[in-house]
DNA sequence: ACCTGAACACCGTTCAAGT
DNA sequence: ACCTGAACACCGTTCAAGT
């Protein structure tokens, strides 16, 4: 009895990078990427900072570790769910559905280049373009053009929401605007389509350009 | 003759924006977006670090700003150059120049959201897509995909080297693979295409990305 | 109003010391 | 080998005090 251990923070066992990174992943998905900080996650596993440097290298480490292995859901179709999507497209809209889910992956997939998670990715768009039958000299075009809009988008993430914020308040705006100093000031385009932003869906947004690209790569 | 000052970093004149602006600019062009610091700044303008929050608003702010006056560039096409592209094709291939030429420009960009030189460039796209002929429906989406190509590519810049360097080392490849917990550990699709790393060109790269998007934007 | 620069509240990372 | 946690070398930002 005297081997009772607390009841809050028990370390069971000791300290592994798997038992890192889902704590990491814990933490990111409860306060985003400057929540994860080595003191708060050393407190969260019961152990001081210097400790996590035994199993992972440093903090980007850990950063793409964790990105890399929430991202392997989206590699499995989830049969149950009725009529999943197949293919490059049902890929692709997997992916926008984990950076809206977890905005902070969003933000690593665009922070890090070619980290596990992208190579991952885009490894997965070249074999789906293969399968879909995209001749060999056209795919890594294709599948770069692909994985380009994904991590645009992954990196101005809440794209109709934050538009329509920025040209409807008309003094943030025209604020923003007086910073161009070579330019008329003039947004002729963005102001012309302000009223679109209104009933806005950023999921069809990406959906369209998707189709855009597919219609270019069958073009080619 | 009380009044002579010191040869190095004289302070001729009071702080601004601007001022502050281009000394940044001079800081991250030499030592990209890690070297600028307020301390180190400060020194350059021979200032305390305080003194510059009584012109920017904070470091992001600053960045920001940095950012929006170097793409001014972008948005002049130089006549002088004989043969510079017109229309859409150029604005982006202007942009893919400067992010290649100044990358600290390529890492604010995909680092902030709807900054003022993201609205400025998807506001170019837009107009130059408009008087292409694009209809006014199919106006938003294109610009869209077209920002979002350039905003990836700047996110994982460099990629033909990188690439190269991940997956022609073959123990930094296996030892990234290895992460890769609920998967076989396969990349079928970048082993396959290795060769082509070698003699790659990211400047084509973007190009042929440019021209499938500008195919499914004709096509639509 | 603008500037100064010390001070505050944090970081990531290292490393002597323990087990 | 693994862990501990104090210490190091930085940050961005604030703010009393000066001009």
């Amino acid at each position: 009895m005297t081997n009772t251990k607390p009841a809050s923070a028990r370390r069971s066992d000791a300290l592994s990078k798997q038992r890192i990174v889902q704590a990491a992943i814990e933490t990111l998905d409860e306060g985003g990427t400057d929540a994860l900080t080595f003191r708060t996650l050393a407190a969260r596993l019961s152990t001081g900072p210097g400790a996590l440097y035994h199993h992972v290298g440093n903090r980007d480490d850990l950063l793409a570790a964790s990105a890399e292995t929430v991202m392997a859901s989206v590699f499995e179709s989830p049969p149950e769910n009725g009529a999943a999507e197949p293919g490059v497209r049902g890929l692709m809209m997997r992916v926008f559905d984990l950076i809206t889910t977890r905005p902070w992956v969003a933000t690593q997939l665009s922070a890090a280049q070619w980290q596990p998670a992208v190579l991952h990715l885009f490894d997965r768009i070249g074999t789906e373009l293969d399968a879909h039958g995209v001749p060999h000299s056209a795919q890594f075009d294709a599948a770069s053009v692909l994985l380009f809009h994904a991590i645009g988008v992954a990196s101005q993430r809440d794209a109709g929401m934050q538009l329509a914020a920025t040209v409807t308040d008309r003094s943030a705006f025209l604020d923003s605007t007086r910073a161009a100093v070579t330019d008329t000031g003039d947004y002729p385009f963005l102001t012309r389509i302000a009223s679109q932003f209104a009933g806005h869906d950023d999921r069809e947004q990406f959906q369209a350009g998707l189709d855009i690209i597919l219609a270019g790569i069958g073009r080619g």
